[in-house]
DNA sequence: GAGACTGTCGCCCTCTGCTGGCAATCC
DNA sequence: AGGATTGCCAGCAGAGGGCGACAGTCTC
């Protein structure tokens, strides 16, 4: 701690020393000034004094209501990113918020060599060190390491008529929606180099209509040479 | 002193989307 | 029969939202 007055010091001080004069009556804590003891009895007892007038939730101080309220309600957010359009509510979410753009890395892990943008992402990534999976599905007892991939087993597994995701260039379906984005770059996307039929002259950069073309040469009609790869259709 | 107000740190949650192993399918 | 293909799947990281708590300051 540091303080430009000796009289802010001398009171930090006293934060170390005296501290906790203010005991709870209803638990073993006790606190430095009256006002945290206040609050603290208002844990135990549930009093919110500040209530929100647009949805049923309380708070224990009339700040904590009006950021709840910018949050939920007015969605003023008065902190502008200047690279892009985002603005957040708090100032540590913007300064957060910035590290995307710098790709600035604060957070080290100990035991690898990732490195994180955020102190919740760290947290994470330990949990693939010590191979805890801490979200076990209730039905089948399958253990997950996130709750988002035990949500998805969840739908997918034990859901109930779950609609698939059609692809817009042909007529496969496919439960999930990151995995049409494989499909659709495997199969849809343009290719700088061109795939050849070995069996026409015909050139495709598209995978998908190279495997529809493929399938013109079975089917019998076609003629095939017995002693090599060659074929027909005349 | 006791409140009220502000700025900040930290915790935990969700939504999102890519990756690579695996098993089913196809030819 | 056997290799290539490809959706299924859990693992895992990116980004952002919401709140609890507290230190410092100011006002009364
Ligand atoms: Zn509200
Ligand atoms: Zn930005
Ligand atoms: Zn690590
Ligand atoms: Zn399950
Ligand atoms: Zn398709």
């Amino acid at each position: 701690f540091t303080s430009a007055r000796l009289s802010n010091l001398k009171r930090h001080l006293k934060t170390h020393s005296d501290e906790k004069r203010y005991l709870c009556h209803l638990c073993p804590k006790a606190f430095r000034t009256a006002t945290l003891l206040h609050n603290h009895v208002n844990t135990h007892t549930g009093t919110k004094p500040y209530k929100c007038s647009d949805c049923d939730t309380a708070f224990v101080t009339r700040g904590e209501l009006s950021r709840h309220r910018r949050y939920k309600h007015t969605l003023e957010k008065p902190f502008k990113c200047t690279i892009c359009e985002y603005s957040s509510v708090e100032a540590s979410k913007m300064r957060r918020h910035i590290r995307s753009h710098t790709g600035e890395r604060p957070y080290p892990c100990d035991l690898c060599s990732y490195a994180s943008k955020d102190a919740y992402k760290l947290k994470r990534h330990m949990l693939t060190h010590t191979g805890e999976k801490r979200y076990e599905c209730c039905v089948c007892r399958a253990r997950f390491t996130q709750s988002g991939t035990m949500k998805i087993h969840m739908l997918q597994k034990h859901g109930e008529n779950v609609p698939k995701h059609q692809c817009p260039h042909c007529s496969t379906l496919i439960s999930r929606k990151s995995d049409l984005g494989v499909h659709l770059r495997n199969l849809h996307s343009y290719m700088e180099e061109a795939i050849k039929c070995s069996a026409c002259e015909a050139v495709f950069h598209e995978r998908y209509a190279f495997l529809q073309h493929k399938k013109t040469h079975r089917g019998g009609k076609g003629f095939k040479c017995a002693q090599c790869s060659y074929t027909c259709n005349q």
